[in-house]
Order: C-alpha cells, then structure tokens, then sequence
DNA sequence: ATTATCTATAGATCTATAGATAATGC
DNA sequence: ATTATCTATAGATCTATAGATAATGC
C-alpha cells in the first residue's frame, strides 16, 4: 500500500471549511460531552475528523490539553464580560439577573453542551487547575453580587442560599443534558429563577432590561 | 511464593467490619464519584479493598454491574417513599415540598455524592436504561405535582419553570461537588428554594411541617 | 525548510477468564 | 461441595513517539 503515504489531501475531512485544530476541537467537545473523556479515545476523535490516531499530535501535544483548551474556552467569555456586568448603575438585583441572563444564554448557545464538561470528575484533578480558578472567580462574582443584593433588599442569606443563583444557572447543564430541542426564552427564565431563589421580587430588575 | 496462595483471610480489608461485597461498592462508589467510572480500573478498587484485581469477579460479573449496583441504590428508597409522599392531604405545594425535603435529604445522606454518578457521560448508554427510566417516574413525579400546583394557585407555567423544582433540588449534587462540610439544614433550605423557584410563598406549605 | 499527513510500534495499561489452593460446612 | 481467595494470562485496547512521505513556499 505505499500509495496511500503522507499526502495532506487524504483527509476527506468528516466536518469540512475548518481548521483541522478547529474540527478536532469540535469533534472532541460532542465525544466528551456524551460518552466523557476517559471512555473517549484519540482514536475515536480523529475518526470522527478523518485523521489518523497520530495526526492528532501535530495539533496538540497531549489529550488532556484538548480537553484544557475546550474548558478554558468556555469561561473566557463570560469571564471577559464580567467587569462590564458589574460596573452598571442601579439595583444589584438587576445587575445579578444580567449576568445570570447572560451566563445561561452562554452555556446554551454552543453547538455541544460544553457545561457538562465541567462535571466530568477528571476535570477535578490539579492538571486543570487553571479552569478551576477561573470558575472559581465566576462563582465568586456571584456570591459578591448576591451579597450586594441582600444588603440592598435586607435580607439575612445563609450559605446555602448565597450560593443558589449560581446554581441554579448551573441547571441549564442538566436540563440540556435530557432534553433536546430547547426553548429559547430559557435564559430570560433561567435568570429570573436564579433571583426568585433569594426571594427577591421582578419589580428589582424588569427596570434594567 | 507458594505459601501465599488461596487462603481467604489473606484480604487484610481496608475497610473493615462489613461484607467483601459492600466494601467493594463502597470502595467504587468514592472512586466512581471523584474520578469517574471509566477512570477507575478495577484494579485500583480491588487495591483499595485489598483484594486482588480478580478477586472483585466473585462478587461482580463485570464492572459494569457495580455501578448499575449503586445506580439503582440511590433511586429505590425515593422512589419507595413516593406513594406515600403523593397521597398526603393538604396543598399540592406541601406535598412538593415533603417530596423536594426528602429526596434532597437523600441526596445529603450518602458518605459519598452518590448524586455524581447520575452526571456520569457513561450512565447515559443503554446498559444502564432501567436506571435511566427509574430517574424518569422521579422526574415526572415532580412534574405532576408541580402541575398541582399550578392549578391550585393559579399559575401559568412554561415548560422550563415546570422543571426547576427537580433541577433545583438535583443542586445538591454540585453543591456537595464543590464544598466538604455541608450545613445540616440543607435539605430544607433546598426545598423552600425549589417551591420558590415557580413563586409560591411560604404560608402554602409551613402548615405541613 | 516547514507543514500536514501517514504507517508502525513501544510500552503501559485494562477487563475478564482459567484454574489452583485452602477453609468451611455438610 | 461450596466459598473466597489467589496467580497467571489472553486479548484488546490506549497514548504518545519515531520516522517516512509529499506538498507548499522561500
């Protein structure tokens, strides 16, 4: 068979008009997501591309940097948005349902359901540090707000309840981990869901939008 | 090495003063949960037993029965209690919140986050479907009385807000994910959430506590 | 010379089976 | 005879590296 050795054009590409980095991000994102990362082979990914095994290693050096990339990708928009969220006028309580309307507007928009990438137990162990804290910031963003929220309305919050609209927000993994085919108001619901959790009325926020 | 061979108290357990077989699905369930099922070789459960890798193939047929074995652990006590949850007098919002208290309370029982294992990509392929459609009666379970509700207090739900009651309780799980040392008070905390996230106030269901 | 691909393969797993050994209980 | 354990191993992976080949661009 030593016709068939080391011409570019072989590919015949699976996912055509993309970078092949970019096809092999994309491939990985639908194979993590749905079967998880240990359960998911570089084989399988550049099968699913058209690549040999191999071909994957000229564009990334290692698995788990593939997995390291799709993760970072994800946070980094909304991470970037964060200080223009944060810096609006008014209630507290419409700047928490602007960055929980734009979060879950985030984590619904891509093509695969790259939230629940942030559930696979192997993104726990320090190789991915960097995600973590960054998420972390994220998280924190959160209770910062929500604390300001309280202040503002008087409430008395306990850790649990600090901590839902960031949860709550967090739902949108699951809901589309079970179902296809979803509405697209969800995010507007979402966020007023991730401030019905405080008990905080519309009246707080509607002004804002 | 012939004087090592075949004696049954050679095991040494790392987990003493239960059955080989509940220390292996104990010894699975934290592996399980924090670095994943495909992760996890059946080696290192054996190990974390003190067992040979072999050994744990007289108490399972395959590793995948193990995990099927917790799975449907988590479920059965639930959805047990459903009947009786179901039938109670009184407002529809009592009984969601009887039903979101317990099943979080469940939840936050388990030494480990058994919840986890539900988010596992893996559980999500045909060999685990009668777990799958057992989650499923507990998820239209909740969708039925939020229906209740909604009749009873008059409200007009969409299909998201139909389903926060469930997701807002499955919280737990990525609450426990993030934080060790949890607040005792949770389980209620999580079901006044749950009832909080479709609007309904308090005074419809304290009465039933 | 660099870039994108390929084939081949080393070395390290991993699951499950086969078959031996010893203790226990009839 | 049954139960609980062990050792050994087959066969199937899986990740990453080495080194060849061809196209492209200087």
């Amino acid at each position: 068979m030593s016709n068939t050795v080391g011409r570019p054009r072989l590919k015949q590409s699976q996912r055509p008009s993309m970078e092949a980095a970019d096809e092999i991000l994309d491939a990985a994102a639908e194979l993590f997501t749905t079967r998880g990362y240990s359960a998911t082979s570089t084989r399988r990914i550049a099968e699913s591309v058209g690549l040999q095994q191999a071909s994957i290693y000229h564009y990334f050096a290692t698995k788990q940097s593939i997995l390291r990339t799709l993760l970072l990708s994800t946070v980094e928009t909304t991470l970037a948005a964060l200080p223009g969220l944060l810096a609006s006028e008014g209630h507290a309580a419409a700047r928490l349902h602007a960055l929980a309307r734009f979060d879950s507007a985030q984590l619904l928009a891509s093509t695969w359901n790259l939230g629940a990438l942030y559930l696979l137990p192997e993104v726990r162990g320090s190789e991915f540090d960097d995600f973590t804290s960054a998420r972390r910031d994220l998280r924190d963003a959160y209770a910062t707000l929500v604390d300001e929220v309280a202040t503002e309305e008087g409430l008395a919050l306990s850790t649990v309840q600090r901590e839902l609209p960031f949860r709550v927000v967090e739902t949108v993994i699951s809901i589309r981990m079970d179902s296809d085919g979803l509405p697209p108001t969800l995010s507007g619901e979402i966020a007023d869901a991730a401030l019905r959790a405080l008990g905080v009325a519309s009246d707080r926020w509607v002004a804002a939008l």
